[in-house]
DNA sequence: AATTGCTAAGTTTTT
DNA sequence: CTTAGCAATT
């Protein structure tokens, strides 16, 4: 029997609740991980089949940690000749959504080998449908359209009557031609990834009973981030046993700009009625001072399930609220502190975390630090995947994988210039179009290919055919074989590497851009991919796993050095810091200005909630007088969220000022500070 | 066909 | 101040 001594009363209840309902109201830092990962070992050491089991979270980050947290809870079972032993299903809601399509989407009239596109790619396409239908008359922007169309996609009638009409309508025409230029490519987006699924499920009660009868006993992490379409598929799948338990914080949805929908939280009970509810209130992770002042500020939100954090950890240090003159001075501040902390309390660099509204507000901290000699590190920002030569070598491998993908292939097509100008593009493109067809299938066509001079056409002769050749080649190789000889091959094949040197001057930057290819490539047979099956579908697999998990590849760094780490207030949730410096607190910025016009001050309250609760030891704040805006610098004005904390619980002070050091302490902070700069040697002191 | 130069715009972003 | 997109130029 697993041992569960060492849980709360809640955690233990929480995790000893197997049938029907259970919601955990799961407070920050009240170990839900732990309560999550224990469930699944107590359920399998109650003898329920590893393979019933399936875990949902929207990470590919939670679902690696929890996967590894339950191998140690559980050990391996020992794998019987021909039957390998089954593990409890651990992933996230796409990429369950992925295996399932990979398996039934024929059944929807898509081939196996579907090309999942990203935001870009989505971007690409409503551009081009703008571009068609309005003859460049008004300026919409196709990432808004996207975001509505999102919207109108997942949501239920009835909410649909919320969204402003003429938007609407807008959207409602794009998305006819957003929808069919996807099908024609054989591509679904990240949304279609739910959409279909439900739809199969709809359609094909089969394919449900089958997923119904493999996931017996279903967990939803983050539970408060769901959509209207992921709750729907988390119902089906609960189906009859209402074997499901969800795990949230209602005080911690940030994503309602995203579709998040904190009513399947807040209303849970309207369709598990049985629900059984379990507060997690216990914080295993801050001081009280800094949950006194977080429940305080989320005490202002309207409707909530409440609860209130404490900790065993003693008050701790006050919050510290720094006033400063201008972004460079508390970027200033902020290094100085770090430093400080560094050589008089031997504090090390991967202790502290600097957290912001809005990435380019990292840009006077990086710079800071740079000059100050600390090494940081930025989580999410510009992603690795975002790299022009990354996105370049992506869209051959798709464009290999899924020729339909037009996306991939319209990128590609004269990148490496060969000759099919975006004159000739364009044709193929409205050819495509009249044909209903996919620009592959287009350029195939004869009728299509007569258009074109002599010139043009040969060398869109050439270009299927080292599309066909190439796809050929890797389709004939043996199994077993690798991908990336056969990738390199054809970045070679088409000179890109050449093509790279010469369109970028610096040739250090285009040195280091072959570099990140090369590693990249080197990533294609990644020990996880199923070396057995073919290469085609192992091409596609990686694919998949690129797609849905962009934070692979720049995510070593769990055994990175010893690092300041930057993140944005939205993806540092589910991470906590034993010191941690929120900065930029001023109106506009947190709350930010959008949020007023779109009536959504709640979540950016606990936004700042979330920055909060990410503080094990100490906090510090800090706001300007005036921020460069665009170069421009521009008057700004304390946030209002700082009047909601409690003033017995801070120490404001301005940055100018020196806390003076208190008699007694001076002598051995100073020793320590001498001993600790003569060890560490490498650590920049303290600048003046 | 590719390069240069101008204009306009500029939250958050797990998948 | 940046960056991206588009137009005009060679």
């Amino acid at each position: 029997m697993l041992d569960v001594s060492g849980l709360n009363p809640q955690q233990r209840e929480a995790v000893t609740t197997v049938q029907g309902p259970v919601l955990i109201l799961a407070g920050a830092g009240t170990g839900k991980t732990r309560v999550i990962t224990h469930r699944m070992a107590w359920m399998l050491s109650k003898g329920v089949s590893p393979g019933h089991i399936l875990a949902v979270t929207f990470t590919n980050k939670a679902a690696r940690e929890m996967q590894e947290r339950v191998n140690k809870l559980v050990p391996r079972r020992r794998s019987t000749p021909g039957e390998p032993a089954e593990r409890p299903t651990l992933c996230t809601f796409h990429s369950l959504c992925v295996r399932i399509l990979r398996r039934h989407i024929d059944k929807l009239g898509y081939k196996p080998n579907f090309t999942i596109y990203d935001e870009a790619e989505q971007v690409g396409v409503v551009r081009r449908i703008l571009a068609k239908i309005s003859q460049g008359t008004d300026k919409v922007k196709p990432r808004e359209v996207l975001a509505v169309l999102s919207r109108i996609r997942n949501a239920s009638p009835e909410e649909r009557l919320v969204i402003d009409p003429t938007t609407l309508a807008l959207a409602r025409h794009v998305q006819r031609g957003y929808e069919s230029s996807l099908r024609a490519a054989n591509a679904v987006d990240f949304d279609d990834l739910i959409l279909l699924t439900l739809r199969l499920f709809k359609e094909h009660p089969d394919a449900l009973e089958d997923c119904r009868s493999r996931h017996r006993y279903i967990m939803v992490d983050e539970y408060q981030d769901t959509n209207g379409s992921q709750f729907e598929l988390v119902r089906l799948l609960a189906g009859a046993t209402h074997n499901l338990c969800v795990v949230g914080d209602d005080d911690q949805s940030i994503y309602g700009w995203r579709g998040a929908k904190i009513a399947n939280l807040l209303d849970f009970e309207k369709y598990f009625p049985e629900v059984k509810v379990v507060r997690l209130e216990q914080n295993y992770r801050s001081t009280n001072n800094i949950l006194r002042a977080a429940n305080h500020v989320i005490s202002n939100n309207p409707r909530r399930r409440g609860k209130q954090l404490w900790s065993e950890h003693g008050d701790g240090e006050k919050i510290r609220l720094i006033a400063c003159e201008h972004d460079d001075a508390e970027a200033q501040f902020v290094v100085d502190e770090i430093q400080v902390a560094k050589t008089i309390r031997g504090i090390r660099w991967g202790d502290q975390a600097v957290l912001f509204r809005t990435n380019q507000q990292s840009r006077p901290i990086e710079a800071a630090l740079r000059k100050a000699g600390v090494r940081y590190r930025i989580i999410g920002g510009q992603s690795f995947f975002d790299r022009l030569e990354i996105r370049d070598f992506l869209a051959y491998l798709k464009v290999l994988h899924n020729p339909h993908d037009d996306a991939s292939l319209l990128r590609i097509a004269n990148v490496p210039a060969r000759g099919l100008s975006d004159a000739t593009l364009e044709r193929i493109l409205t050819a495509s179009h009249e044909r209903k067809s996919s620009v592959f299938a287009a350029m195939r066509h004869t009728d299509v290919q007569e258009q074109f001079q002599e010139r043009a056409r040969l060398c869109l002769k050439d270009f299927l055919r080292f599309l066909e050749d190439t796809r050929h080649r890797l389709e004939t190789s043996p199994i077993g074989q690798l991908l990336a000889p056969w990738a390199e091959s054809v970045m070679t094949t088409v000179g890109y590497w050449d093509h790279l040197r010469g369109t970028e001057k610096n040739p250090e930057i285009a040195d280091n851009r072959i570099r990140n290819l090369k590693e990249l490539i080197a990533a294609l047979d990644a020990p996880e991919v199923n070396r057995s099956l073919p290469a085609l579908e192992r091409l596609g697999e990686s694919l998949s796993d690129m797609a849905l998990d962009t934070s692979r590849g720049a995510d070593d760094e769990d055994k990175a050095g010893d690092e300041v780490t930057l993140i944005t207030a939205h993806s540092c949730k589910g991470l906590e810091f034993p010191h941690v410096y929120i900065v930029g607190l001023e109106e506009g910025l947190l709350p930010h200005t959008r949020s007023k016009d779109e009536g959504t001050l709640d979540e950016e309250r606990r936004l700042f909630y979330v920055a909060l609760t990410r503080a094990m030891r100490t906090l510090t704040l800090s706001y300007c007088a005036a921020r460069k805006k665009y170069g421009q610098l521009t008057p700004s004005h304390p946030s209002s969220f700082l009047r909601e904390l409690p003033m017995e619980l801070v120490d404001h002070e301005t940055s100018a000022a020196r806390k003076p050091v208190a008699a007694g302490q001076g002598k051995s902070l100073f020793a320590g500070m001498r001993d600790r700069v003569a060890q560490a040697n490498g650590g920049a002191p303290a600048s003046t």
